[in-house]
DNA sequence: CAGTGGTCTAGACCACGGG
DNA sequence: CCGTGGTCTAGACCACTGG
């Protein structure tokens, strides 16, 4: 428990989310910061910043004067929408085999919409990515994505697109996707997408996800827009009191 | 800058987010954290603390060996989903005057499904309240609560439910409400709902939220749906790379 | 290279909970 | 009352950015 890079912190959360899914706390009740500290030869504080991302992340609940303890509910939650987790992986935690699908990747000039978004020249060539998951071979997920071809630093094959889009950037790009703003969207299924989707041919209402994503220096470099079947699919978030 | 509770931190994160919305910092760079933890005379921790919630909160972004920057996409976004806002301000922040309509409040038996999320004997009584939103007089969202009858320690009238139910709890029933699980479903709107909500009579899709709120002791102590018009009020939100 | 944010420490005091 | 988490401090070292 000494080494560098995973932080301490990092080192201190995931062993502790081990030992929690692991159900080694007794009644639920997680020891002292203080008694943790000593027991992993860190400060009080490393201990703190790691229970604060269990906290956020749901697993763990805090009550001041009483203990830390395990939050049941938050473990039974299979996937947030507040991070950015590969498609695959959240098909799996649904108790689905993933599987993508890569449908088509052309070049097209940017619309004045898309230009103003990722702040392009109107007209700007943009490379479209269309994929497709699918949860035990059911379509599950469309996905769209934008993607100036400026950024494109060495010549690409089809198969550089089927990793998630965030291992794709450091490799073709050498650009680095820090967040995304998202837009929640409903809609009723067009046809293309209920095609696209496998959908029966009555109306269904669909989730849309359309994200800008950013580097870290702040710069837009992508758009992506998600189309969920939300059968199959539930998105979940916690949300807390602001202040 | 010296009295408590509120804490330090979030006296620091207001002053500098008043600072950033004013547009007091030249090009957008924020002084260093050890400037501030000077002009502030507080500990440089303390101003670590703030940014990062200001960062979280998408008003800031941090570069290490670079510096602190004014998030100029962060300040647009008008309205997050990972925080429980009032929907007053939430109308509000989307340009619109907002107004509550109470349209019902009725005592009903728990069904199975509701017993079960609650922690409820089936068919103990609970309090179900509808409410109306409304934005420059449109409908826009149409909010369903169901508040188990036996948490409530004092008689009540049907204004105490005009107020935001994390406001009714501590008066009405002693409780806190500490955060929520929530589903987002998207669905076409059903007649009784394209009803409440004055849809045109073509299909339209809306969004559910469907949250379980817990208290600070992780007891589930209501179950909300809300339905938002989509076409009023767009649901936003910031996603991060988990790791 | 100097200056920035990122991490970590050791210690202090406070506010709250439960016995 | 004691033990818990909540807050804050002062100081240290590291990793990275930029000129």
């Amino acid at each position: 428990m000494l080494k560098r890079s995973p932080s301490l912190t990092e080192q201190v959360k995931s062993h502790l989310k081990q030992r929690i899914v692991a159900s080694e706390f007794e009644a639920g009740r997680i020891p002292s910061e203080s008694d943790l500290a000593s027991e992993l030869n860190v400060s009080r504080n490393t201990i703190r910043d790691a229970l604060s991302r269990l906290e956020m992340e749901g697993f763990v609940v805090r009550r001041q004067g009483a203990g830390t303890f395990v939050n049941q509910h938050g473990l039974l939650v299979k996937t947030r929408l507040d991070e950015i987790v590969p498609y695959e992986i959240l098909i799996r935690e649904h108790g689905y085999e993933p599987a993508i699908k890569l449908l088509c990747v052309e070049e097209q000039p940017a619309d004045s919409g898309l230009a103003a978004a990722l702040n392009l020249q109107a007209g700007e060539p943009v490379l479209v990515i269309h994929k497709l998951f699918l949860a035990d071979a059911s379509p599950v997920i469309f996905n769209q994505t934008h993607l100036p071809l400026k950024w494109l630093k060495r010549p690409h094959t089809p198969d550089d697109f089927l990793a998630p889009i965030y291992q794709i950037l450091p490799k073709l790009c050498q650009q680095e996707l820090a967040y995304s703003f998202s837009e929640i969207v409903p809609l009723i299924a067009p046809p293309w997408l209920m095609d696209r989707l496998a959908l029966p041919s009555t109306p269904t209402a669909l989730l849309a996800l359309e994200e800008i994503g950013y580097n870290p220096d702040n710069d837009p470099i992508l758009k992506a827009c998600s189309y969920f079947r939300d059968d199959l699919l539930r998105l979940r978030l916690i949300r807390r009191q602001s202040q």
